[in-house]
This record gives structure tokens, C-alpha cells and sequence, in this order.
DNA sequence: TGCCATACTTACGTTGCCGTAGGTTACGGG
DNA sequence: CCCGTAACCTACGGCAACGTAAGTATGGCA
């Protein structure tokens, strides 16, 4: 027996294939982490229930009860998956916003969700799908419409200093949100044009309105990416 | 045998539970529709993974292989259900464009898509979840952003009249589409406010801007719903 | 150098569901 | 009244996936 595994020392944490390679013994919060990785990008790609813990087990190259030891089945892992993927967004949303003007603010929002969806797109991809089963409470169909009610918080104040009733702000909150994100989503498949110039140009609508549409509008902030 | 079959002879069209009554024997035509029926509601509430045929069959009062005389499988079925379904949101849409100004353009397009969402919620759920598994050609993820190609011919001519880059039409009308599509999904949860005072909201938004958003907008059009 | 905890395995029981083979009832026209 | 066809059923084969029980290797540490 085992005359099918070979040797190979290679153990790159990132490593995606089978990597049928001379036995590898990770640490535990190595292989947590790895798993983590793998299932994040499978689950983006194929969704919850398209996904098998056969799959990802083989993939890191361990068998199923790995992945069982650390998160207690597929539910587990993919809870932990979403919740990392949720802070992370959030954080980058949130961490961005420093102006205090109000168009400023919007700019920064749009900048940091597409920036999140750039640099994280299996992440984005599983929030914008939906959850495993319908959630108890009876709560959101989309987790990315969870994201949206952060957003009201901002928008009530503004509302409020402008004198607009702030029971709307959840609304406009949720069409703002909308609005990145489903464009989002179609930008991940074009790729073009670039994120700075989507970024503008969704500040445009947002802020001009089709009203007053700028031709070639410009981000006013500066930035480096 | 058969002790666990009462007698009962309602037989509505529409009937949703297992209704188990005296068989009722359909026509080919109306079995087929309450199967698609069936399926509309239940791929909208559990996805199509979490959907079985048994179970569809079960609440329509009939056993599987019903439903694979009439669909050829699962998937048949939800081919039909879908295609239906866009169908009905398209001709919804495209069929309230009349006016000529922009504007009421925009207006009557959003109350449209907020038409079907309240008339065909199910429908309108489905759209949003992702389909069986990711296509093959690549295409879209989410159905929502098929409609919103649909939406760039309009824009695109409205741009070249305006003077700016219909290269642009497609970004603009991606945006729009995820502003009212995200902007109903939230609405289907607070069914508040009333959805004429939505529309005006996503129509203040999207054609003012935050820039120069109304307090309290009014839609122009008259309606009759 | 021997031991023990930790990382990992093979092998299996179980369930749920798809899809099909082949038989059965009832309705309507000749 | 009879018979063919359309509507429908029971029953099963098969598979894929979840989750678990019980055993094996490995590496650090006394």
C-alpha cells in the first residue's frame, strides 16, 4: 500500500490541488486556516449546497473528518467563512470613511466596496448569493442587504441635518447599496473600465442624479490604488 | 389498502396542499400549470437545490413521475418557471415605456419592476437567487443582471442624444437595475412605505441625485394601482 | 529513547433524492 | 357497453453526500 503517494516537500499554505504530496502535517491553525481558503473560494464558485466536504477535504489534500474536527461539519465552515467575510467588508467600508462631507462620504463607501469586491471576490461573491436555507427569523434573503442597514446609521444622521425624515434613510440606504453592488457584480465579468473610473461614475449618478449627469466625472478624492 | 385516501371533491386549480381527496384527475394542460405553479412558490422559497420533486408532486397530490411526464426533471421545470418569469417581468417593463421624456421614462420603469415584484413576488425571488448551477457559457450570476442588459438599448440611445460615451450605458444601466432590484428585495420584507411613495423615492434618487433630493417627491404620471 | 498528545486515516452506516420500469384506473367516444 | 388512450400509481435502483467510529502515524518532550 501507499505506492500512490509520492514524495514532495512543497507545502505552500495556498496550495489549491490535491498536492498528493509526502504527507503533510500541518499545525492545527495551519489547516484551519487552509480549509478556511478553500472553502471560501468553493463556495463562491459553486455555491453552498453545490459544494461537498468531500470536495474541500480533498482539495487541501486531508480527508472529511479534518474538516469535521475544526468546524463541526459544512454549516460551521461556512458560517465562519461568511462571518470573516462580513467583518472584512465592513471594516474596509467603515475605515474608509473619514470625510465629513457628504459626497465625499459616498465616494469613499463606493470606492471601499469596490476595492473589497477587487481584492476579495469569492468573499463578495458569497455574500451576494444567498445563505444555506432560509434563515429562521425570517431575516434578509441577501447578506449583502444586512450590509445596506449599516449603512442607514450615516444616512439618518445626514437626513436628519437636512431635515428630510430620517424614516426613509433605510430605503435610500438600500437603493445606494443596490446600486454597487448589483454594479459590482456585472463589473467582475467585464473588468473594464477601472475601478476608479466605475467608482466616479457611480458617485456621478448617485450624486448628480441622471439630471445632471457629468460627462466625465472625477473622483475628487485622491487615492493610491 | 387505500384506508388513508378520504373523499373530497374541491378541486380549485390553485389548491396548495396535499388536498388529499378523491383522486382528481386533470387535464394534461391544467396539471401541467399547477405543477409550474407549485414550483414557482417552492423554488422561491427553499432555492432549486432545496427543492425535491417529491415534494412538489406531494403538494400538488400526485406522485414524481407526474412531473416527469410533463418536465423531463428538476431542472425542466424550473427552465419553464424561469422563462416564464422573465418573460412576464420583460413585457411588464418594456410594455410601461411610452413616455418620451426621460424622466417619466424612469418613472414608469421603477414602478413597473416594483409592479412585478408586489403582483409576482415568487417570481421576483427567483430572479434574484442564483440559478441551478453557474451556467455554462459564463454568463451572468444573478438573473436580475440579465434584465439590466435589457435596459441598456434605452439608455444607451438617451446617451448619444445627450452627448456621452454609450460606452457608458451598460455601467448606468446596472446601476439602476441593482438600485430598484435591491431597493424591492428590502421591500418585500417592510412592505412599507406604500409602493407608489417607493417608486418617487428611487426616482428622487436616481434622477436628482443626493445632491439636490427632494424632501417630498411626487411621481408625475398618473396611475391607477 | 520511549511516550503521549495531536494530526490524520480508512471504512462504514444512513439518508435523501433523482430518475425509471412497468402496472393500474378512469373517462369519453364509437 | 366496451375499449383505447391519457392520466396516474407503486416500487425500486442507484448515487452522492453527510456525518461518525475506531484505528494509525508523527513529532516534540521528559
Amino acid at each position: 500500500m501507499m505506492g500512490d503517494v509520492a514524495i514532495d516537500g512543497s507545502s505552500s499554505t495556498s496550495g489549491d490541488k490535491p498536492r498528493r504530496g509526502r504527507r503533510v502535517r500541518m499545525t492545527g491553525a495551519e489547516r484551519r486556516q487552509q480549509l478556511l481558503d478553500i472553502g471560501r473560494a468553493l463556495f463562491a464558485e459553486k455555491g453552498f449546497e453545490g459544494t461537498s466536504v468531500e470536495e474541500i477535504a480533498a482539495k487541501a489534500g486531508v480527508s472529511k473528518p479534518v474538516v469535521y474536527e475544526h468546524f463541526g461539519g459544512k454549516e460551521g465552515l461556512y458560517a465562519v467563512v461568511v462571518d470573516r467575510e462580513m467583518r472584512q467588508l465592513l471594516d474596509g467600508v467603515t475605515g474608509a470613511l473619514t470625510a465629513g462631507h457628504p459626497r465625499e462620504l459616498l465616494e469613499q463607501a463606493a470606492f471601499a466596496l469596490l476595492d473589497y469586491i477587487e481584492s476579495y471576490t469569492d468573499g463578495f461573491r458569497i455574500l451576494v448569493r444567498d445563505s444555506p436555507v432560509a434563515q429562521s427569523t425570517g431575516t434578509f434573503a441577501s447578506l449583502i442587504s444586512d450590509i445596506a442597514t449599516q449603512v442607514e446609521d450615516i444616512l439618518g444622521l445626514e437626513f436628519k441635518a437636512r431635515g428630510f425624515d430620517p424614516k426613509l434613510a433605510p430605503l435610500y440606504a438600500q437603493a445606494l447599496v443596490g446600486m454597487v453592488a448589483l454594479t459590482g457584480q456585472w463589473w467582475l465579468e467585464t473588468r473594464r473600465p477601472k475601478k476608479a473610473e466605475v467608482a466616479a461614475h457611480l458617485v456621478n449618478l448617485a450624486w448628480h442624479g441622471l439630471e445632471n449627469l457629468e460627462a466625465r466625472p472625477r473622483l475628487v478624492g485622491h487615492r493610491r490604488s
